[in-house]
DNA sequence: AGTGCTGGTCTCCTTTTGAGACCACCACAG
DNA sequence: CTGTGGTGGTCTCAAAAGGAGACCAGCACT
């Protein structure tokens, strides 16, 4: 469980960074990403930084996600400080979910990658159907 | 296997993009973003970013990658079009891998996300931390 | 009494990931 | 001419993550 990326201050210090030696726990980076990088993560966070849902709302909005991923996702992203649950005593009971301002400020970079998906996509699809074509 | 982000214009269009039925490989972001999301794909993408490693180098930059684990993300980053392989007919034979033009511009965005990560790791610790005292 | 909506949890099965053994090839040292 | 080590892999098996769907309590409305 090695590969540290921390103090990035240059290109050059990538290298250093991912080759200290040091366990996943204690590369930050890594573990960050790790948040970020999940299946469903990046769906609910933009899905969030356009405005407050509550859990049947995203549900409705995301399809193909199971309610147990979708609690569970959920979680993580509370855990994490990006997203903040707050209950109303309605009856039933709803509860809505909101971007944190820790949340907001990881959505720019998170929203440039995904424009970069969106404007090369064609680009990837096409590098993927000559590399099978080939193989 | 629903939710579609595709032509996002503006922050409003998410909402569009994502409630659009249609199947997962219909959604091109998702799918390029599952190619860039894997665990070790951004992390060997920042290091060829430095600059062009051979397979072996790769392996002991990332002690903690897998043998098998690292053949495999090289061959999807290949597929995808962001990394380059080159054999050198030495003896034993090297492999080379590098950053093609595409992988580059994809590691602009990924850079700022994993900048983010750096700035911000101390914040997302704390609400855990936070989290589980209070859970 | 039945139906539906709220936000979940629990169980089971499949897919993905990880650890590590194994492989052929060749150079060089003894 | 036999180790030993470095090249870039593949194969097998166990562990972890993910997905499908049943189940739950509580209340409103019919």
């Amino acid at each position: 469980m090695d590969g540290k990326i921390v103090n990035l201050k240059s290109k050059l210090e990538i290298y250093k960074a991912m080759t200290a030696g040091a366990n996943f726990a204690d590369c930050p980076v890594r573990d960050v990403m790790r948040g970020i990088n999940g299946k469903w993560s990046p769906l609910l966070v933009m899905a969030l930084a356009e405005k407050p849902y509550r859990f049947g709302e995203l549900r409705r909005l995301v399809p193909d996600i199971s309610q147990r991923m979708l609690t569970q996702t959920l979680l993580e992203l509370q855990r994490d400080g990006y997203v903040h649950r707050k209950v109303f005593p309605t009856k039933p009971p709803s509860v809505e979910y909101s971007l944190t301002d820790l949340g907001r400020s990881m959505f720019h970079p998170l929203y440039q990658l995904v424009q970069w998906a969106e404007l090369n996509h064609e680009a990837v699809r096409d590098a993927r159907t000559a590399f099978d074509a080939q193989a």
